[in-house]
DNA sequence: CTGTTAGCGCTTTCAT
DNA sequence: ATGAAAGCGCTAACAG
């Protein structure tokens, strides 16, 4: 494979204005840009990268962080950070975690090894110093409310709409209300928490441990939250669902069991997928992909910035 | 930042000792060693990865090309690769293709200029000739019965699976069967195809193209197979489904539409996701977890190696 | 066991 | 407009 110096050499002319041919840049001569252009073409020449990224401190790489890669969520996130990855013509370096901070570790090592420009996480286990720290190497950022934090992010407000959800289930008469959420740690899980509880004080209703479901992050998860709520002898009437897709499991495990839904079980779903318009489930629209879009272009930046984007109520036919 | 000269300069030895420490190699003395940890622990130095990679020639990345990030199928298959990659030591660079050839092609570029060391193509649009041009410049993995051709593969006997499926239908009484699929080109697909044809043909069937449904990718997708279903005079009284997700799309439609599955619909699922599990459908086991650590092994490998993994089908309440 | 030195392939400054 | 030359930071062949 040959190189830029052979390349010079065939076109008689300096590595120097290869270079320049190859980056596009002023000051050659049609004359000798022809001979270049010529010289590559005649001998299936490629730039090697890595001297590129050497020579120039920086590689065109973006990490990415996600705990699973079988999820929509974080389907639909990274389908928003690849579309923009495409646009600026960068590659995504992929790391997913499982919520191990080894595995997060390494993605911050890469961004201090500048093997990747940037990082993008979003979703961590691994504590705020620790992340702040690595911020000097690069631009870290994240998709939960980091303001006050020296790294940028890109959130949605869980709070104002868990308080939504919950403003719309009370409109309706519901008193016993519960929810489901994936992990119980992490912010944007807290903020979820924090509406839930504060809503509950207002209406001076008392809270039920019994009544919150973690773990919930796929379909099939929807299974044993149904099972908890026939065990009860005073479940929750309705049920805030962190992700669709569980909302659609517990939709049809409430079809199997005879609970009809919004009757006996009100359910409000979160994200807006797809499943969600199939199977008529009310939902708190999150636009993942334009999260995802925005995460990216932070990642280019610099400076460090603090991006809400905003949801919305989509009524239909689980409330 | 200090570099590897700066450290051999205050540890007061030669660069080459340093990178000998750094990389694990023998032959230095432990007092030497001793000194240049020391000179290390006291200067946060960083490797800087894109210097060993310029020098090495490799670098420690390994390319994967997948249509969607927001597929199961295609969620599980990158979980495998990933948890191998990790036993590894190797990173993945991620190309999300929309079966775009441009997108397929920048992910054989970056082979071809030595950004990853490795390219494993989960599924492709790109020719065969063109795939295998770019074989010369490193390994090229993919995930379909490539016999014949010069990249490994790690395949799956579609052809076998679909014929076995078609069978048990057969068994049950069912003549009039249809088959839903992601896309209707492909190897897999056309594996798939020739199975079903080749079943009719062996019992005398005639070929209905209405009972073929193409574009199934999502739960959602079901439903239009669903509103197909109900428009014809004479349905097909068996589906061959080759994703879960839809096969638990068409299964919840059928309640919805008052379709009683197995008596008026029979359901073969393929994959065995959860969702399967929970939703009691039948299906064709194919363990992509095993299939994308196998693909990751084989891209490490300078060797061509063709392995083809097998399924088993799960017996439950659709057929 | 240790160090010198010549690359790896490209970018960029600086002089012309 | 052009090219010589000095890096970028590390590895590895070679000599000692």
């Amino acid at each position: 494979m040959p190189n830029i110096r052979d390349i010079a050499k065939r076109a008689g002319v300096s590595v120097t204005t290869v270079s320049r041919v190859l980056n596009d840049q002023q000051y050659v001569s049609e004359e000798k840009r022809n001979a270049v252009i010529e010289a590559i073409n005649h001998s299936n020449y490629q730039k090697n990268i890595n001297a590129v990224h050497l020579s120039k401190g920086k590689t065109n790489l973006i990490g990415v962080v996600i705990p699973f890669s079988n999820h929509p969520y974080f389907g639909l996130l990274l389908e928003g950070i690849a579309s923009e990855a495409l646009n600026h013509n960068h590659q995504l370096v992929l790391f997913q975690s499982n919520y191990e901070p080894k595995k997060e570790k390494e993605a911050l090592d890469m961004l201090k090894h500048k093997q990747v420009d940037a990082l993008i996480i979003c979703s961590r286990i691994t504590e705020w110093d620790t992340i702040e720290r690595y911020n000097e190497y690069g631009p870290v950022v994240v998709c939960e409310d980091a303001r006050g934090k020296v790294v940028s992010s890109t959130f949605v407000n869980h709070y104002q709409s868990f308080t939504l959800a919950l403003a719309l289930l009370h409109r309706k008469g519901h008193r016993k209300m519960g929810y489901c959420i994936g992990r119980s740690s992490g912010t944007n899980s807290h903020q979820r928490e924090r509406a839930y509880n504060d809503f509950l004080k207002k209406l001076n209703e008392p809270f039920h441990s019994h009544y919150v479901f973690s773990d919930c992050f796929h379909f099939e998860d929807g299974e044993k939250v149904v099972n908890s709520l026939v065990e009860m002898t005073t479940p929750p009437s309705a049920l805030l669902v962190t992700s669709d897709q569980v909302a659609a499991g517990i939709l049809t495990c409430c079809h199997k069991q005879g609970i009809s839904v919004p009757e006996d079980l009100a359910i409000v779903g979160f994200d807006n997928q797809p499943i969600a318009k199939v199977m008529n489930i009310t939902t708190i629209e999150i636009p993942l992909v334009k999260v995802g879009q925005n995460l990216f272009r932070q990642a280019l930046k610099e400076e460090v910035l603090h991006e809400e984007i905003q949801t919305a109520l989509i009524e239909r036919g689980t409330v």
